[in-house]
DNA sequence: ATGCGGCGCCTTTTT
DNA sequence: GGCGCCGCAT
């Protein structure tokens, strides 16, 4: 189409649409709205060989950006597959990473020491409920979680402490403490994720020489999942962009999902403003699904205004129905997916080609049980990653302070773990010296005192083996100078058996850790001299990507793993399970102003990830969080069409209690039974659903006997509210 | 000063 | 079910 076109090879295996987006006009900017498994990454990675094989970018002019660490590995292993080129000098990651690169190149600019160390969600936590304490806010009246959304918040939106103000006491209270925050951080040494990001972009905005640099190399950005990028980040592409570089933007507002950690749908609309882009290029082949599952998606999402419009369709047969199955709880919830997924085996299906999601992760316990009785093997995503471990966050504190004395986190983490005698009033002392000297508690912990004096000489023994002995050899110090190791070896628990086996899994990591591999993470070339250097990069590669790859995805076991974590990702057959009202939909998002419609655009991607067959399951009763919660069907079942809907109905008790079934019953009954035998109210119970004609769909919740042979039922109809109800006189019909 | 048992409170999704 | 806090025993 430009130039002479010496890549037919690359074009051959897309349609029309994909081809038409590859070779879009290599000056301009362009979004492509690429619906769900309409091609998006190929189209992605076969633009940035079109735009290589001919010439129209160099590979260091190239920069790409996604939001997962496991998209920035599958383009780049994708890309080295295709292309004959080394790609080292393209920059190719997540934003935090990419920015992670930049801030240690730059570090001087951003005012930040070579060595700064990244904390996740739960150090930043730490480091929160400390400074209430510091400043003596009753954590009552101030929820740490309430600050670090806040602050999370703040900086998303790209606004630092003082430039923030507010009516309210409350509101002032938090810009206040916002600012002591961000000293707390600068003081030692330490940054958030979201800062990775706002001082990148400040640093870019503050020094005209850096930014004229950055526009006129990275003349071409590609941008996967578009519709997940914040305000902050969208300003940073804008400001990189604003030399004149083409901006590559492929995205799907039908699947964005992470509004609630500040992604703007919004910046599809604007981006097309800002970037004069008359239309957005459409992927609507889908080449993922069958039939009845692109027919569910679609009906499903058609509930949601606002939207870009967008329709996917599909040359694949029908299929087959999708199963719905209402359990009477979440036991018998979890034994009917054991049994399908028994089915499926026996028709050879790949277990590892069966996933089985949910919409919050305390769902998974029951269904891990189920499986784990049935002799199942399965693995689950997400939850407690590797880095993020008890142990394994004590050995790194150890590591961190090796490199960097004056992180008071790490210090807290581990002044007195494995128990040394430091109790909480020592601790206090140095804390209110250090306060007092305006200082880091490793500079206060000085000559503190004899307990303390071993704790400071194992610290300055490990500093003195970074850059002498190999990373592994290093973490092999840790665990045995501090005495973790021994620690856990002493329990007698199988669980800190565990651990022992975790810490053990960290020195195979730092073994096998190579600088050079961290490419995605790309460490910049001036801390080559640095001695710390691996230690940075290890350390940095634990906190920005927490053990996600660490499932052999090869193995022939059932994925489980929340809705959130199955994007990106498709499966021959899918179980959503859990879909009452009130779980999924999520009643905590119902109270959010837009809530609604991004549950029913995770549930859209739910749907989207099955290939072949997909199963939706419900519970009337589920026992979460200590307590039975009592639960209709989900709206969003309703909103598929029921001529694609196949119901199993389920072993229905109550229907069979006065007849000889028993035998059935005890069949059926689950392996871990949790209560005695239902009872009975006039041939209703407890946790059932019922209709009645003028209400709806209900749940009953409680039941008292008349006496009379009739009973009185309070039922939840959900949004029509509660009812108490004689049997005697109401309709009501069970379902 | 530490360790441990009991009690009350919260409870979504994640780079 | 998990976590932090408190009070008591060691």
């Amino acid at each position: 189409m430009f130039f002479e076109d010496n890549t037919p090879d690359l074009l051959r295996h897309l349609n029309p649409q994909q081809a038409q987006a590859v070779e879009c006009n290599p000056k301009t900017s362009a979004l492509i709205l690429a619906g769900a498994g309409s091609g998006k990454t190929r189209v992605l990675t076969t633009r940035i060989a079109w735009l290589l094989q001919n010439q129209h970018a160099g590979v260091h002019n190239i920069m790409a950006v996604t939001f997962t660490n496991k998209a920035a590995k599958e383009m780049q292993t994708r890309l080295s597959a295709m292309l004959p080129y080394n790609l080292r000098a393209m920059w190719l990651g997540t934003f935090h990473g990419i920015c992670n690169r930049f801030l240690r190149l730059h570090y001087r600019d951003a005012g930040l020491p070579q060595t700064f160390q990244i904390l996740d969600s739960s150090d930043q936590a730490s480091i929160i409920k400390r400074l209430l304490k510091q400043l003596n806010i009753d954590e009552k009246s101030l929820a740490p979680r309430t600050l670090q959304g806040f602050i999370n918040a703040q900086k998303e939106a790209g606004l630092r402490a003082n430039v923030l103000d507010a009516p309210d006491p409350f509101t002032q209270r938090l810009i206040k403490c916002y600012a002591e925050y961000e000293q707390l951080c600068q003081r030692e040494g330490v940054v958030d994720f979201a800062e990775l990001l706002l001082r990148s972009y400040e640093i870019l905005n503050a020094n005209p020489a850096l930014l004229a640099h950055y526009q006129s190399r990275f003349t071409h950005i590609l941008v996967d999942e578009f519709q997940d990028t914040n305000k902050l980040q969208y300003a940073w592409l804008k400001l990189l962009a604003d030399g004149g570089a083409a901006v590559f933007a492929v995205g799907d507002d039908d699947q964005s999902i992470y509004r609630f950690r500040g992604a703007n749908v919004g910046n599809m609309t604007q981006f097309l403003r800002d970037f004069q882009i008359n239309q957005p290029i459409k992927l609507e082949q889908n080449y993922r699904s069958v039939g009845n599952i692109l027919a569910a998606a679609n009906a499903v999402i058609q509930n949601n205004t606002d939207r870009l419009g967008k329709n996917l369709r599909t040359d694949a047969e029908a299929g087959e129905k999708i199963s719905f199955f209402a359990a009477y709880n979440d036991i018998a919830e979890a034994d009917f997916i054991v049994n399908e997924i028994k089915e499926l085996k026996r028709e050879n299906w790949q277990l590892n080609q069966i996933a089985l999601l949910y919409r919050s992760n305390a769902q998974s316990r029951v269904l891990e049980q189920a499986l784990f009785q049935a002799a199942i093997s399965y693995k689950i995503y997400g939850g407690l990653r590797f880095y993020e471990r008890l142990e394994v966050k004590h050995a790194l504190a150890y590591l961190r302070l090796a490199i960097n004395p004056n992180d008071d986190n790490a210090l807290l983490r581990v002044i007195n773990f494995p128990p040394r005698g430091i109790g909480t009033r020592s601790i206090e002392n140095i804390q209110a010296a250090a306060q007092q000297q305006n200082s880091s508690l490793w500079q206060a912990a000085q000559g503190m005192g004899k307990k303390i004096a071993p704790f400071i000489e194992l610290v300055e023994q490990l500093r003195g083996q970074v850059g002498v002995v190999s990373l592994a050899e290093l973490v092999k110090s840790v665990l045995d100078l501090s005495g973790l190791i021994k620690h856990y070896q002493n329990q007698k628990q199988i669980s800190e058996q565990e651990r022992v086996e975790n810490l053990e899994e960290l020195v195979n990591a730092a073994t096998g850790f190579r600088v050079e591999d961290v490419q995605l993470d790309m460490l910049p070339e001036n801390l080559a001299d640095n001695p710390a250097l691996p230690v940075i990069a290890f350390l940095s590669n634990a906190a920005l990507e927490s053990g996600e790859n660490q499932a052999g995805s090869g193995d022939q076991a059932v994925q489980l793993m929340t809705v959130h974590a199955a994007k990106g990702l498709e499966f021959d057959a899918v179980f959503i399970s859990g879909m009452e009202e009130g779980r999924f939909p999520s009643e905590l998002s119902m109270n959010e102003a837009g809530g609604l419609a991004e549950e029913r655009r995770l549930m859209y991607v739910a749907i989207t990830r099955a290939r072949k067959r997909l199963y939706i399951s419900m519970a009337q009763q589920r026992m979460l969080h200590g307590q039975m919660q009592y639960g209709v069907p989900s709206r969003f079942v309703d909103e598929i069409p029921d001529s694609l809907l196949h119901h199993l109905s389920p072993p229905s008790k109550s229907r069979n209690l006065n007849d000889n079934s028993h035998l059935i019953f005890n069949q059926t009954a689950p392996a871990i039974s949790r209560t005695e035998l239902p009872r009975e109210f006039d041939g209703f119970l407890i946790g059932e659903n019922v209709r009645h004609e003028k209400f709806g769909v209900g749940v009953i919740i409680d039941a008292s006997d008349k006496g009379n042979g009739s009973a009185n039922l309070t039922i939840n109809f959900g949004a029509q509210g509660v009812k108490e109800l004689n049997t005697a006189f109401a309709k009501l019909t069970k379902i």
